[in-house]
DNA sequence: TTGACAAGATACCTTAAGGTTTCCTATTAA
DNA sequence: TTAATAGGAAACCTTAAGGTATCTTGTCAA
């Protein structure tokens, strides 16, 4: 019971699974297919982008296809925004340009 | 012999300690003083760290200071930025904003 | 209506991770 | 010049992580 995001994504694996699954709905069989070990190691991987949270599947027939819900992925976004001015000493002035832009717009 | 950044975050630990950093330049026994755990304990985080370069150490007399060097943390967030667009549907057209803005800033 | 395919489940193995205790060495303050 | 402090280093322990092999069950196509 890992739930965590960053635990989820440390791994190398399951970085690359998350790539597939950015464009792809995909079966278990195909993901295994692009990796050099066995069906059940990846399947082990992708409960654990389950648990957390990051893949959903949906049963269809003998097939499960496992789609990307990237929203968790936010929490390693906004942690690791704290730091980008690190690199980019120009995010505060372009901090100041996108919100003045989105007061402009109206209120949907 | 990690020297991996998404591992090295993975850690709830080592990413309490990136925070205590972000700001302070600290010696190990002020940054154990924050947990729970014995000195060795937060000195083997502290080693991880340094190894993957989010942290740097210059000592002084019998003191070792640490401090935040976060540009590694990028790869982090380049990466995750791949995936912003699913939870801020808007950032497409906050990227012509910034890149607009930018052509127009003159090179320095 | 049987054979092949998709994938869940279980048992097991090996190594890496995260911790502890204990000891040692260098530096500084009294 | 000795006692306290800072922290490196080694040995060890336990559990979690990442894998494998193997078996079973459900579904679909021939």
């Amino acid at each position: 019971m890992t739930l965590d995001v960053f635990r989820a994504v440390a791994d190398p694996t399951r970085r690359e699974i998350i790539g597939l699954l950015a464009h792809n709905e995909l079966r278990l069989s195909d993901i295994s297919g692009y990796f050099d070990m066995t069906r059940p190691a990846v399947a082990k991987h992708l409960k654990i982008l389950v648990d957390t949270g990051i893949v959903r599947q949906r049963v269809q027939g003998r097939e499960t296809l496992s789609r990307l819900e990237a929203a968790p992925l936010k929490q390693m976004s906004d942690w690791v925004s704290r730091f980008e001015h690190f690199w980019e000493p120009r995010l505060d002035a372009l901090k100041t340009i996108v919100d003045a832009d989105f007061e402009q717009e109206p209120k949907s």
